[in-house]
DNA sequence: TCAATAACATGACTTTTATCATGTTTTTTG
DNA sequence: CAAAAAACATGATAAAAGTCATGTTATTGA
């Protein structure tokens, strides 16, 4: 872990991600706050945030770039349970149930992220109900997410998965410009398939299949959706 | 659903199971509040407290029994997400994100439950910051539990998934008394491998084979749990 | 730049798990 | 209590998915 890591500056009042993010809802002062003591560094494709097992000591903020959060099985396989992206909060889960890191996060697409330390982020909480109760709000969604991923991993078959999967990317990256729906993210094929949930070769051979049927199209890591209609199709059944 | 349901007269100041709940923190006089504006309700096995894709209109507190909590599949079958017991909660995840219930639940044990209407649970959660609190580190650590269980299902098989949710099971409903680790619950093998995430003939074969292997006895529904190391060692590898 | 490494791809094979069929036992209920 | 229904059990088979092997294509870094 010998990389250099780049301080960089970053005020919360003027920053371009934080109308996505849960710090949409802070005053001024509040924000002020937060700028003052937190840090802002750059990382690189591959760098870590945090390791499953660690303490946490404060959230991350992501205002650039995309990071993925996963658990580690005895299989030495990742699990990545979710793509974190600009605005995104990162940590506070373990922070606020007061446990070590559930997961690891890990920079796959080139990042700029603030960390701010526990007791700046928990004092406005404690003097912030409306805030407060937006991230109860938020965390109770999650894991409602979260039933409905274990649901379908354990449920649907691996195409139906991966079907909606590219579909779920589609709808959170998609860029809808010059009428090609060109996902915007850099999965490396591991990646997607420790989403999915599969072996890398079955991702690999189940995009083959995709392609071959006319459902996407593939550009190198990208890829570019060309019939939803069937995509949906392959999601919700198969026989 | 022509089943005639009893009403019951439970007071939360005397209830047993209040010690293992939520509501162990709250005073006097909240419980009170609390008391004369619920509704308690005696069930029989198979009834059904919400289903999935409905309006919360409050949440349920288990006095007694035990209810399962689970998702359907388009294929019909059901994936349990968790057990209640007394003490348990249920429902508030939905009602505090402000969506609809995203899972069903079925009594699998004659129960009673008390309903307490939404407008009451959320003005306690108003003017109790430390309850409101203890709430939010709770869903926070159901998150952590909700991701370790995705992480499971996704890279574990059958037979390791079925040793650990054995244990899991003796964890939480093991009675130690007379020298006999019997789990106290009685799951249908359907039941079980919707736990699981499996086949129930995938189920009832793993049953026998850990039977035969002399880690688990079976009487009926009741599994007996023989030899915790072997059980640890299933769960944990396997090949 | 080019060698080394990592990622991608595909075939062959094995293991795991689901499905279907059928019979037995247990539980429910009229 | 006895019939009906549900749950349990086991075998045979098929489908899904993992693993291993090997070759190709991209990427990275000295």
């Amino acid at each position: 872990m010998s990389r250099k890591t780049n301080q960089v500056n970053i005020s919360c009042l003027n920053c371009q991600s934080r109308q996505n993010s849960h710090f949409a809802e802070l005053n001024e002062g509040e924000l002020h706050t937060i700028s003052s003591h937190k840090s802002c560094v750059s990382y690189k494709k591959g760098q870590t945030l945090f390791y499953e097992g660690t303490r946490p000591m404060g959230i991350f903020c992501i205002n650039q770039g995309k990071v993925k959060v996963f658990k580690m099985g005895s299989n030495g396989r990742e699990q990545i349970l979710f793509i974190a992206q600009p605005g995104d909060f990162l940590g506070y889960r373990a922070m606020l149930s007061e446990e070590f890191y559930g997961a690891s996060a890990t920079v796959i697409e080139p990042a700029a992220i603030c960390f701010i330390p526990k007791s700046d982020f928990v004092s406005i909480l404690n003097n912030n109900p409306v805030f407060f109760k937006k991230l109860m709000k938020a965390v109770c969604h999650e894991l409602g997410v979260m039933e409905e991923k274990l649901t379908q991993i354990s449920q649907k078959s691996g195409r139906e998965r991966l079907a909606s999967t590219i579909l779920m990317l589609k709808e959170t990256y998609g860029m809808e410009g010059e009428g090609s729906d060109v996902i915007d993210i850099a999965l490396s094929r591991e990646d997607l398939a420790n989403i999915v949930g599969t072996a890398t070769e079955t991702v690999i051979r189940l995009l083959s299949e995709f392609k071959s049927d006319g459902m996407i199209g593939l550009e190198g890591k990208r890829i570019k959706v060309l019939n939803v209609n069937s995509l949906a199709h392959e999601a919700d059944f198969y026989t």
